[in-house]
DNA sequence: CACCCCGCTATACATACGTATAGTCTGCTG
DNA sequence: CAGCAGACTATACGTATGTATAGCGGGGTG
């Protein structure tokens, strides 16, 4: 059985490590609840007994997948940024399954109420807004506001990728589906969907919105994002 | 008790209403597992069994919320769109909150798995192509992928709008997080945040990844997506 | 060798859940 | 008035799950 989670260090052929990542997996999958301790036993190759020997509880099994994916994305991240290995061209298609997972697994985590992924979340929009100031100083006139939905965004794209994937006829989650959304991610970055004119114009009718809010504060209002899909 | 899912009916005032507004609600708000019947039923002020004997089970009562949400939704934009109702200034206001709760639990549907909100998923994606080809013919080189991409981001706005509202300090349910994320929405889509030097070596470095991988078939490859949050 | 820590299994227990069923009350109809 | 249909409640049942405990076996240490 091959370890998708991957970096086999000498600590990692225990069945404790087996454990855990077969619950980083199965989580992911299924979500916190839909995987039974069972299950991950039966997945890790071990009885159910010693799942709570390791981890004391599902939330102690919970508690160490988080703990792991953070640790393990931001060694990743070292090597790649510090350790200059987005040099080898082998580097990352070595490890982007894996950074993957380790992103699914806490895009389920936010949709389950995960601490950690939470934090995570406050993190991704910390570095972001710090990004985008430094690199794109004044591109938005609500930096913060920008770099949340930024991350909303991008993190959504993992949380729906079933649904992506069945769209796209391609898992998002395996090379050739990932390049295919990649490309169209590219596009959307880099070239405006709305005019500066409609853009203008949803400005003017937030505004307005907001006036008829500040004057009748007990009425809920707010309107649909300008967009057209729906 | 207020009745957040609205249209008083009257058909709407039975207790069968009162457990599919509560199954709604709870469904969006814990998820599916997470929302037991006896849950729905204390929330609906009913007993447990009433549920069954109105729904069946669980996933006929499941069934029933996801036919609601998107009958519901579908009547909403008809009177928008067809009644003229946009000329109202009272209309949105009025129905937004119900909007929202029914996008939350469509988005939250597709997170758990619901083939209604998978099929509400493929039907955004189908639109918003369509849309993209009337009003922004050549947009992308890969128009399906553009607008899955689209739809998905925007779901999960909705299926993150937990963490979403507390990066903002303001819940985008509510008016005034709305707004707020509205504005910054609009920010993305009009502002291109990749330049066209940054975007063409995005897609020159797709490119290699493609010729790697059509060398090296059994290598999982593709680069993470080009953008600086990460 | 004797001892014991520790990884590990097997099994038991309480709980919560979806489901099923029996029964009560109310309003309508013949 | 008799009777029936349907809304509704109370309660029981089987199962799956998280948790807890008792016990087994092997390898290192005195």
């Amino acid at each position: 059985m091959v370890q998708p989670v991957g970096d086999p260090r000498f600590e990692d052929l225990t069945a404790r490590a087996r454990i855990r990542d077969a619950a980083l997996r199965l989580f992911a999958e299924r979500g916190i609840d839909g995987a039974s301790i069972r299950d991950i036993a039966k997945a890790a190759g071990v009885s159910g007994g010693l799942v709570r020997h390791h981890f004391g509880s599902k939330e102690g099994l919970r508690d160490a997948c988080d703990a792991y994916a953070l640790d393990r994305l931001m060694r990743i991240k070292e090597q790649a940024v510090l350790g200059g290995q987005l040099a080898n061209p082998g580097f990352l298609p070595a490890t982007h399954p894996t950074i993957l997972l380790l992103y699914r697994y806490l895009a389920r985590g936010m949709v389950d109420g995960s601490k950690a992924a939470a934090s995570r979340f406050d993190d991704m929009v910390e570095l972001a807004e710090q990004w985008l100031a430094r690199h794109e100083p004044g591109h938005s006139q609500d930096p913060r506001a920008y770099a949340a939905v930024l991350v909303a965004m991008q993190t959504g794209l993992l949380a729906l990728h079933e649904h992506l994937s069945r769209a796209l006829g391609a898992d998002i989650l395996a090379p050739e589906g990932h390049l295919r959304m990649s490309r169209a991610l590219v596009d959307f970055y880099s070239t405006p969907l709305l005019s500066p004119e409609l853009a203008a114009q949803a400005h003017a009718a937030f505004e307005q919105v907001e006036r008829l809010q500040a004057s009748q504060p007990r009425n809920p209002a707010g309107p649909s994002a300008a967009q057209g899909a729906e």
